[in-house]
DNA sequence: TCCTAGATTGGAATTATTCTTGATATTGGG
DNA sequence: CCCAATATCAAGAATAATTCCAATCTAGGA
């Protein structure tokens, strides 16, 4: 009957994760946020994953979620003071936050467009991360 | 000697901000926010505003700083998970975070660049509020 | 002047997150 | 295959920023 036990590996991660061990703890708190492209915070990870993994404690899912986060196989979001979520999306991008219904949605930057184009930069200025949020709707 | 006991009128508040009440607290805020334009902290801000009313609450400051914001006299930024920081400068703009320094610089828009532009809006989106940062030098 | 709404205060409470510690698990070398 | 070295995990305590609360206080209008 359960021959559907590989079904964690559906979701397989990248293969280049050089010094990243992965546990089933990481496995499946990668799998649960790859599985629904949405925003989580650490609390709704952590119900998630423990549909798979009931014992897993809040301390280990942010652990494996700050353990992804500086792999770089997930991104974290912060919007004001709430939160932080975590993003599956690791292509640059920012997030639109809907007033109205609470609903985040990716915003993807158009093709070819370059910061300095728009953005009156410090001069010298090497920029390693980018994190637009708008709030509307 | 204390000819200078009115400086704290040298920063006068915007006319128009109907149902504010201007006490000496939130005038000592504001005071102080506009008189060094960087990026304080609610407890830089404490610290500050200290000098001249040596008996202000923190709550008070976080109370004074909501308020002005809510008037829209200053504006409350985030970075990471990081205290909030507060911001006199009201013109919409980014913030330049430099990693090595610590230092915040505001980054001004190009004249004339629209959002919709550089980013692939979700459709019928309304931007209320947009928030851009930047690390990296 | 008196009244009332709004402001201030200090401390307690809250909440997300991090830290600590001991237990467990995994890996590579022998 | 076994062991030591190392990494991870779990549980709860600790931390830190912020908010809440209840008790005054204050200013401005009737």
């Amino acid at each position: 009957m359960n021959h559907r036990s590989n079904d964690r590996a559906a979701v397989s991660l990248p293969k280049a994760c050089p010094g990243l061990r992965m546990t089933p703890q990481r496995q499946e708190v990668y799998r649960v946020l790859m599985g629904r492209r949405d925003h989580p915070t650490a609390n709704e990870v952590h119900s998630r994953v423990k549909k798979r993994l009931p014992n897993i404690s809040l301390a280990t899912v942010y652990n494996c979620l700050e353990t992804l986060v500086d792999h770089g196989l997930i991104r974290q979001v912060n919007f004001e003071r709430e939160s932080s979520r975590y993003c599956p999306n690791v292509k640059e991008h920012g997030h639109f936050h809907d007033q109205a219904s609470g609903a985040i949605h990716d915003v993807e930057f158009k093709p070819g467009v370059n910061l300095a184009d728009f953005l009156d930069l410090p001069p010298g200025a090497m920029i390693e991360d980018i994190e637009i949020t708008l709030r509307g709707k």
